[in-house]
DNA sequence: TTGTAAGCGTTATCAG
DNA sequence: CTGATAACGCTTACAA
């Protein structure tokens, strides 16, 4: 392996010194126009490019924004580092990812990467083995450094940094409402244990939204399971199980999977989608733009998410430090997108 | 914002050298060990950790491996990177992703951002658009700068460097034989453009399994789209003017889009799935297993691919300098994965 | 047992 | 116009 140009080699090369070069390729007045020709051509001809490394040291400044995200399979993360890398990209940051897997030591381990100069700041979406362990501390070491934090989607309050939310009670507020809206009166909703708080955000937008059209909330129609991004066979089982012979035109779920595998039992059982039974799920993706039949969705709006958010970084990675520290808690709208899974609004 | 913690503040707030702190936090026996604890107990309280980037620099080493994908959405794509941490955390490296969108030039931004210190080599896949533009510059430098880098999957043969492969051919085949033997004699494909290494492969391992069983290849079974990973209107109404009104039992499809597409429409001609045509995908992901009727697969096994691909390199940076180079190409294994969208085999 | 100094690659300041 | 020097945070000979 060669050794990579730096500015000491093209200083011996052309007898100059460090300073000389250094100066020239970032076209300062001081020198010389000669000099200043010899010495970009030289860098230009073997392509010199400065280290990065010397240069976040020197500036203790990395123009990067880190992200750590639970897992990405999901299109809603893919759209929110879209946002996220737009607005970096704007203010000229770079953008890098990590992965916890839903894992609680990899996120702890991704954050101390990242936070020990790598970032100048990051971006986070709680892992859900975090959220039950209940343990932040890797959160609250960072930003006691001094480490600027803006979490999404799957937040803990209690955090003292900025915040960026989908308003999941509207939002599911919106998806049963429209159910109701195309006549279904006996609705479902498929959400998660109360401890994952989009789960209960969403199973409060959905009760909400039945008590204010004067439905009575059933708690036989509520399938509270412990799955958030996966189904394994007993959660599948638990589905099929709660679908079986219950009396229902709608259903309303907090994700995608749950969406396609309620549809998949309640296609088996010989009923149609929308005719016998309407589904609207929440989080649009893939599956749902794909699925047969195509799946009426809320829409999350990741991108505008990720912008949001960087920005939110963005700001307090600018701002000059002495100022008083406060966070702002932003919301993202939801909206609706109708598909084939439920029946036109009369 | 406070300062982080330096070797230089503890130092300074201990009465010590810098060089004591150092040698006492990494339990030097040079140190006594009186001093050594009171340092340790102070970097413990105050929560110390070392700057990586100061020990990127004097190391010149960074021990991360960076990754660059197309598109993250994949599932292929998270399993690949899956397979990449794993190997990387047995070695004691990091992995940080970045995403080129399928755009060039953003792909040669991440490769920079990459390339000039926050790595030690990197693994990627090509994007489209680099392919299209056939424009691999910023490849050949990376390189010829002593860059280790391992191509995968979108992979272009020209470039000297390791290359991780899952057999498109040998894929091919598996999933059209499968065809064949559930007695399919029909055949059709839906294929890019041979641009596209593994649309191209795909389609060969698609003609060599017909010819090997006797079928005539027939040139109007062959769709070839522009498209890759996403399907515009256009590409939509071309699948489905080809599978209009033709006489087929069979189809094999380059991707899960396509595949899921092409599903749709046999449905809506009121064909049943696979009693009338039956249906392999390659890419085993989320679509093909929440899909209804589910699609067998030939699946890439992406985490294997990750792991040999992260093994090459760590390889690469783990070897003495100056032993010549040679580059070598992995092949990983497909196999196939049987669900509802294919016949049961007699 | 502790401290000094050089060096990793840069840039900024100041002197020549 | 050019160059020496210090500094960013850390490690490691080498002195003391």
């Amino acid at each position: 392996m060669k050794r990579k140009l730096t500015l000491k080699l093209i200083a011996k090369e052309l007898d100059v010194s460090i300073s000389t070069v250094s100066k020239a390729l970032r076209d300062s007045a001081e020198i010389s126009e000669d000099t200043r020709q010899k010495i970009k051509a030289f860098a230009k001809l073997y392509n010199y490019k400065p280290n990065n490394i010397a240069l976040s040291l020197k500036n203790r400044k990395t123009r990067t924004i880190g992200i750590i995200i639970p897992q990405i399979v999901h299109h809603f993360f893919t759209t929110v580092i879209r946002g996220v890398e737009q607005m970096a990209r704007e203010h000229n940051y770079n953008v890098i990812i990590t992965l916890s897997n839903n894992d609680f030591d990899k996120e702890v381990l991704n954050m101390e990467l990242l936070a020990n100069g790598s970032t100048d700041g990051f971006i986070l979406s709680l892992s859900k083995e975090t959220m039950q362990k209940d343990d932040f501390r890797h959160l609250t070491e960072a930003i006691d450094q001094g480490m600027p934090v803006v979490m999404f989607d799957r937040i803990v309050d209690e955090i003292p940094c900025d915040k960026v939310l989908i308003d999941d009670r509207e939002g599911a507020k919106l998806g049963v409402n429209h159910l109701i809206k195309t006549g279904c009166k006996k609705i479902a909703i498929i959400t998660t244990e109360d401890y994952i708080t989009i789960g209960k955000l969403r199973t409060k937008g959905y009760m909400e939204a039945l008590e204010s059209a004067g439905i009575e909330v059933d708690k036989d129609l509520i399938l509270k399971l412990d799955a958030i991004d996966e189904l394994n066979d007993k959660a599948k089982a638990r589905i099929k199980h709660f679908l079986k012979g219950k009396d229902i035109d709608g259903v309303f779920t907090i994700n995608e999977i749950f969406a396609v595998t309620a549809a998949k039992y309640i296609m088996e059982a010989d009923k149609t989608i929308p005719e016998d039974v309407s589904i609207v799920s929440f989080s649009d993706g893939e599956l749902s733009q794909h699925f047969v039949p195509s799946l009426t969705t809320v829409s999350q709006h990741g991108e505008e998410m990720g912008r949001k958010a960087a920005e939110l970084l963005i700001n307090k990675l600018e701002r000059p430090e002495e100022e008083v520290e406060q966070y702002t808690t932003a919301y993202i709208d939801t909206s609706l997108i109708e598909r084939e899974s439920t029946k036109r609004v009369k």
